[in-house]
RNA sequence: GGGCAAUUAGCUCAGUAGGAUAGAGCGCCAGCCUCCGGAGCUGGAGGCCGCAGGUUCGAAUCCUGCAUUGCCCA
């Protein structure tokens, strides 16, 4: 059992025999300073208004009750304000060890999600051009997101949302069919709001080698879909093996444009109708969100008929929630922040608690290059791909870096900082703490020394100030994970790691492993370096980066 | 003009159920190589947690106002 578990469950006794109520403002947490214990609780603080004794007095009341029976314990103090300290015996610690060994793989998951089905919608970037920096932001946390969230017992799904319908398709095809009309001598010129990159050109070529100039005799509308088909084409499948370099996946790829020929948007618009949810008013179709913490009306069908996007993103969201989710993540550009009360108020239109949406933005990625802003514009053309980024830093730095930040902080990610193999670059530090113990297992190999098939009587010699932390360290990892997991936060398991890493270095430079003084202490110490290889290749696969056994 | 977010060490950033003397890395300064990988380790300097109020036993964290920056909307 863990540590936090463990005393919970004997304070929650403990509580119920005073005849208290368990508070819910009740935190057991390592406190921030070592001396102070393993984990620090605030219960008799917060209790102490129920019984009206001063704090400190209902913690020695409490404390008394658990020394009798929480044999695991080495420790009780009381301090501070009324704080219970709480210290564990070393054989605790060293208990950990087998638990790994036995789990291998799966140290560290849990059944937190209980098998719920949860949607993680990411990237969902509109097939325009190739992506950049910033999606691969998005790419990286909903990718490591997913890993985290089924390690910890969620059953989650993923998926990109394509973007394939609507009046940005058109002018895409224009801005194909502008530059084919180029190839076939016209004079025509690309409009500011055409897209003008460079990999358009490509498509005109091929549909120039394909058709010669035949499709200028075509009817305009005929010839744009034809160059807007080339152009989705291609670039999607420039996105689809970005991704794949990106070690990303999406289990589904949804069309928008499916939802159209399906008549989904219009029923959806016709089921929100008919239960007053919207309304025509001026010849348009507008949604009540208003009565549902938006702060204004919104309009699904303008007065000529067409329909906007948010028709279709709430006909895209009711057929989420029909698949069976029973919680849906959206990963968003931090620019289209304003589209998340109105989308929260379909949620609820559909019928489903607004909690059941949950929208992670993420922000936009600031491009330097050694410390100079690197422009970034789709439309412009004016931008580093994603797969230039990849290339030029590796795609383990880069992950690591997108995952080092909480999503909704500015990032700038400087290209000639990311690529040096400097402790700027954490990646590297936790890599190297693991291809370190693969190098003293190799040479231990070498020397003919094997891991006891039996250790676990050995397990006491591991009790000096260093192998304790560490032991504490990789105790802590399941619960790292559950955290990550229910704040969508994959940048703690990075934290985490970096710090286990620092431990392992420290460790390393402490004791001599090989080297130790008898045969059993090198066994003893043997196994606590492989199971610490065991926690950081887990921790490294929730995160999408390679654990290597050598750099 | 309205709205959302951000503001923590020189730099990049953690700190999300409100807890004890506010953390990490980089950079800077001073040390550690007979020995399993020095891409490492140890120590030091460095802070008005943007500013001002409020809530309470207790605030970087919650509330209000203001400032600055970024983004969205008309």
């Amino acid at each position: 059992m863990f540590a936090r578990e463990y005393v919970q469950k004997h304070l929650w006794d403990a509580v119920h025999e005073l005849d208290l109520e368990w508070p819910e403002k009740a935190s057991i947490e390592p406190p921030r300073e070592k001396s102070f214990g393993d984990l620090a609780c605030n219960l008799a603080m917060l209790l102490a208004g129920q019984t009206g004794e001063k704090p400190r007095d209902l913690a020695a009341r409490l404390k008394d009750l658990l020394q009798e029976r929480a044999e695991q314990l080495q420790g009780i103090e009381i301090a501070g304000p009324g704080f219970l300290n709480f210290s564990f015996k070393p054989s605790f610690w060293q208990s950990i060890i087998p638990v790994i060994q036995n789990e291998q793989d799966t140290f560290g998951s849990s059944d937190l999600g209980r098998k719920k089905r949860v949607q993680i919608e990411y990237v969902s970037a509109n097939p325009t051009g190739p992506l950049h920096i910033g999606h691969g932001r998005g790419a990286a946390l909903g990718d490591s997101l997913a890993r985290i969230m089924r390690f910890a017992g969620f059953e989650a799904s993923t998926e990109y949302y394509l973007n394939d319908a609507g009046r940005q398709m058109h002018v895409l095809g224009e801005s194909v069919l502008i530059r084919y009309e180029q190839l076939c001598g016209l004079a025509t010129e690309l409009s500011q709001e055409h897209y003008q990159g460079e990999y358009l050109q490509e498509d005109a070529r091929k549909l120039f080698a394909r058709h010669g100039k035949t499709l200028l005799d075509q009817d305009r509308d005929i010839a744009i879909a034809l160059c807007r088909e080339q152009a989705v084409q291609s670039i999607l499948a420039g996105i689809k093996d970005d991704l794949e370099h990106f070690g990303v996946e999406h289990q589904v790829w949804f069309s928008e444009q499916d939802l159209y020929d399906r008549g989904e948007v219009q029923k959806t618009l016709q089921w929100l109708q008919k239960r007053d949810l919207a309304y025509i008013h001026d010849g348009a179709l507008w949604f009540r969100s208003t009565s549902l913490g938006d702060d204004k009306d919104r309009v699904l069908q303008k007065s000529d008929g067409t329909l906007t996007y948010f028709a279709s993103d709430i006909a895209y969201h009711h057929n989420k929630f029909n698949r069976g989710f029973e919680t849906v993540v959206d990963i968003w550009g931090a620019d289209h922040h304003g589209y998340v009360p109105r989308m929260q108020a379909a949620i609820q239109a559909l019928g489903r608690p607004a909690r059941s949406l949950r929208v992670i933005l993420v922000q936009l990625v600031n491009l330097l290059r050694a410390g100079q802003q690197v422009s970034m514009s789709t439309r412009s053309g004016e931008f580093v791909p994603l797969r230039q980024v990849m290339e030029e830093v590796g795609v383990d730095a880069c992950r690591f870096i997108f995952l080092s930040r909480k999503s909704d902080s500015h990032l700038d990610f400087d290209l000639e900082e990311v690529k040096k193999k400097s402790m700027d670059n954490p990646v590297f530090y936790v890599q190297y703490a693991h291809a370190r113990i693969c190098s003293v297992f190799a040479k231990a190999a070498e020397r003919g020394i094997g891991i006891d098939p039996d250790p676990q009587i050995l397990l006491h010699l591991l009790d000096s100030q260093e192998d304790l932390e560490l032991l504490k360290q990789l105790e802590m990892f399941p619960d790292m994970v559950q955290a990550a997991a229910r704040n969508l936060s994959p940048h703690h398991i990075s934290f985490y790691l970096r710090e286990l890493a620092g431990l392992l270095h420290r460790y390393y430079t402490v004791h001599s492993v090989l080297n130790a003084d008898s045969r059993e202490l090198i066994q003893a110490r043997m196994l606590l370096l492989q199971t610490t290889a065991t926690v950081i290749r887990n921790g490294l696969r929730l995160l999408g980066v390679h654990a290597p056994e050598k750099m």
